[in-house]
DNA sequence: TCGCTTTGATTGTGT
DNA sequence: ATCAAAGCGA
């Protein structure tokens, strides 16, 4: 495509600190990847000396795909090491190319001491959670008072804000702190014993490497040419690594937008894009201001929403684009009927505009609100896909393989040891679990050696060290395995030297067993990427792939298909036909932001990257009442559906669906209780059960399901008083109170 | 001491 | 609903 001029001054800018504000829908990543083009044919800087970082895998991946077809390069299966390509990945991907780069470099180098061995494997959140209460409970800790999750993230904070053990201890100003810098060097030091790192590890042992003259010094040869996108989203130590790898040449671009910084939950800190110029006084800014993919309706509503934060840069998003057609505002009764008529549009599109199943993108603000997507996207027949983060490699029996790769690459995960050391059950318990642990603080030895001389231990019954010992034959056959076979194969060998199978058929139902072996099946498809490769290596890269990279990239079975994903995962994306459900108070925004003003203004830039996806057509819905935590609740309409002027919203006509719902209800008659702190929104119960009324008399016994047996002392009409011999006299309805004549 | 049953928490976004 | 931790029986 023909950039503009403003386009052409970013694409051209090279040898210079470069600052790209790039709003919604500029062809930015057209400019970036035409920047590269440029760089590489006409300015003839050599591909390996252009490093550019993205947010995502994802982004990553796009972008390796686009200038490599330009190139007419073909991408390998690692994608690090495509010749001809520039190193183009995210911050993690960069950090641990790095680190196990300068381990293999500078192994002789003994001012060097990273802290970890070569061999080192990542944990995942879960992974440092295991740790977190493995300290806890070292430490008789009451996870009532010190929850493992708070614990955790205030470690995390600690890392993202460059604190170390030993640094935090001088922050410290209340108890719960004093707590967490107590375990921050307990876990840093179980890490480095399982020869792990954690998310942030990896990016502050990069920072680590990089203060290191020699390595500084090679790695500014090695890549003279920068570019960050998503600027706007990195946080300290990020900032921190672009700074000393920019730091001899300077030559680096930056691209970013204030208005779509919608991480800082992790901790990234949008005032180092607004800082750039203080930090590069010399460098040249280039906005990137018109969009080009939304319709002016869009824009200007977008606009409106966004204009709601006070702490932003004034400034306006435009467009040369038609008008357009005005927002369409879907006010649903429950969740399940917005699926349903969000559905039928797509649907409806579909037969009578012929517009495709993909031109539409369903987004909502938690994950959980996918499955009444989903079942009304089967019931029509529709083909759909969901972008998931975790779900996939959150399952058990993913997890379980996982752990067995995991400890085949790195002996010293203790972590993965525990997890798998049971399973499938071999009768090892937490008894000898525990010795083994004793024992490896003792004479500090590692699992393995501890459980080859198993004999010498008198703490353990005998039937104790043959299940140890059974194990043991296990891992060896399995790590003698690893030598020759590449990953995917091992896979296979893990699922038939533990006997998985039998494993699932006893403790699961058909169904379950069949859908977890159909999991390890695909879990086995993503590894023979690595097919062909030494084994090791090839390894090593999937359980690299596994850490970073969150969403499975699997085949599609259809070409035309409708998409789901979490407005966090939109970014960068765009679509003609944009949906955004579930816009309700303590939904979007959600409840845990709404008495945080900071917070409250990072929803709103969420809905601003969300509004802003839209091509030509927006839709946004909500429902008056929704299942959510497993209850039913109302939540009043979205404050950010107020923000948008009512002269761009149109009605979405399904006034019957609605009349429906308002004749007089149980829920109209039924006083709400607002809720106390921060569940600022309505709550409302709604009848689960549907006793008959009529069956209860005065002086009845009943069964209630969690305050047991009780007498009726007093009944009218569905009003009951009963009187629980544990809990005391309580009211209730008795037409939807969980109770039961006995 | 292990394994099954009950209880209690859990879901906010994701590298 | 689902899963991990605590509680309890063989």
């Amino acid at each position: 495509m023909q950039l503009n001029p403003k386009q052409l001054e970013a694409k051209n800018h090279i040898d210079w600190p470069l600052l790209i504000i790039a709003w919604a829908w500029s062809w930015k990543t057209a400019t970036l990847t035409q920047r590269v083009q440029y760089m590489i044919e006409e300015k003839w800087i050599h591909p390996s000396e252009i490093l550019a970082v993205t947010f995502t895998n994802k982004a990553a991946k796009e972008m390796r795909e686009r200038i490599g077809k330009n190139l007419g390069i073909e991408i390998g299966n690692n994608p690090y090491r495509t010749r001809g390509l520039p190193f183009i990945g995210t911050f993690h991907g960069m950090g641990i190319f790095f680190l196990k780069e300068t381990m293999n470099r500078f192994a002789d180098d003994e001012n060097l001491n990273i802290g970890i061995k070569k061999d080192f494997i990542i944990y995942d959140a879960s992974d440092s959670l295991s740790i977190i209460k493995w300290i806890a409970k070292e430490m008789n800790m009451d996870e009532k008072e010190y929850p493992s999750r708070k614990i955790q993230s205030y470690i995390s904070n600690a890392k993202s804000k460059l604190y170390t053990p030993a640094s935090y201890q001088a922050t410290v100003d209340n108890h719960f702190k004093e707590v967490v810098a107590d375990i921050y060097v307990r876990y840093q030091k179980k890490l480095s014993e399982n020869n792990a790192l954690d998310f942030d590890d990896i990016l502050v042992k990069t920072l680590d490497i990089l203060k290191h003259h020699k390595v500084l010094e090679y790695y500014h040869d090695k890549y003279k040419y920068i570019m960050i996108d998503e600027y706007q989203d990195t946080n300290k130590p990020q900032y921190e690594i672009v700074k000393h790898l920019a730091s001899k040449y300077k030559n680096l671009a930056v691209v970013g937008d204030d208005w779509q910084s919608i991480y800082s939950w992790r901790w990234a800190d949008m005032t180092n894009i607004i800082n750039f110029k203080k930090d590069y006084p010399n460098a040249v800014v280039v906005k990137l201001e018109q969009n080009y993919r939304s319709t002016k309706s869009i824009i200007d509503a977008a606009n409106q929403v966004i204009k709601n934060n006070v702490n932003s840069l004034k400034k306006e998003l435009w467009t040369d684009n038609e008008v357009g057609e005005k927002i369409t505002y879907i006010e649903a009764p429950d969740d399940r009927s917005e699926a349903k008529i969000i559905v039928d549009e797509i649907k409806e599109k579909f037969e009578k505009e012929n517009s495709k199943y993909s031109d539409n993108l369903i987004l909502y603000r938690t994950n959980g609100q996918s499955r009444n997507f989903e079942e009304a996207l089967m019931l029509k027949g529709i083909p759909y896909r969901v972008v998931w983060s975790l779900k996939f490699y959150d399952r058990k029996e993913i997890k379980d393989m996982l752990a067995y790769l995991k400890v085949l690459y790195n002996k010293d995960d203790v972590v993965g040891f525990k997890r798998i050391i049971n399973v499938p059950s071999r009768k090892i318990g937490a008894k000898s679990v525990s010795v083994i642990d004793m024992m490896r603080n003792d004479f500090w030895l590692d699992y393995l050696q501890i459980i080859e001389n198993i004999d010498e231990v008198d703490d353990l019954r005998s039937n104790a060290k043959t299940a140890l010992k059974w194990f043991l034959q296990i891992y060896l056959n399995l790590q003698n395995a690893s030598k020759t076979m590449v990953v995917s194969e091992l896979i296979w060998e893990i699922v038939k030297q533990t006997d998985y199978e039998q494993y699932l058929k006893d403790g699961f139902t058909k169904e379950e067993m069949e859908a977890k072996l159909d999991n390890i099946e695909e879990f086995k498809n993503v590894a023979s990427n690595y097919n062909g490769m030494d084994p090791r290596e090839s390894l090593w890269l999937f359980l690299e792939e596994i850490a970073l990279i969150t969403d499975l990239d699997r085949e599609e079975k259809f070409d035309d298909m409708v998409t789901l994903m979490t407005i966090h995962n939109s970014k960068g994306l765009e679509e003609k036909r944009v949906f955004i459900a579930g816009c309700e108070e303590g939904i979007f925004p959600h409840m845990r932001t709404i008495n945080n003003e900071s917070e409250l203004e990072e929803e709103r830039r969420l809905m601003y990257v969300a509004m802003t996806r839209a091509e030509n057509e927006l839709y946004i819905a909500r429902a008056r009442e929704r299942f959510y935590f497993w209850d039913y609740v109302r939540n009043p309409e979205s404050r950010f559906i107020k923000e948008i002027p009512s002269e761009f919203i149109q009605n979405h006509s399904y006034d019957s669906l609605l009349n429906d719902n308002k004749g007089k209800s149980f829920f109209d008659s039924y006083s709400p209780q607002a809720s106390m702190e921060a569940w600022a929104w309505v709550r409302v119960l709604k009848p689960k059960v549907n006793n008959d009324v009529t069956v209860f008399n005065m002086g009845d016994k009943i069964e209630h399901h969690k305050f047991g047996n009780g007498i009726i002392t007093s009944l009218n009409w569905e009003l009951a008083e009963i009187a629980f011999p544990w809990v005391g006299m309580k009211k209730m309805n008795i037409r939807i109170a969980p109770v039961k004549k006995v």
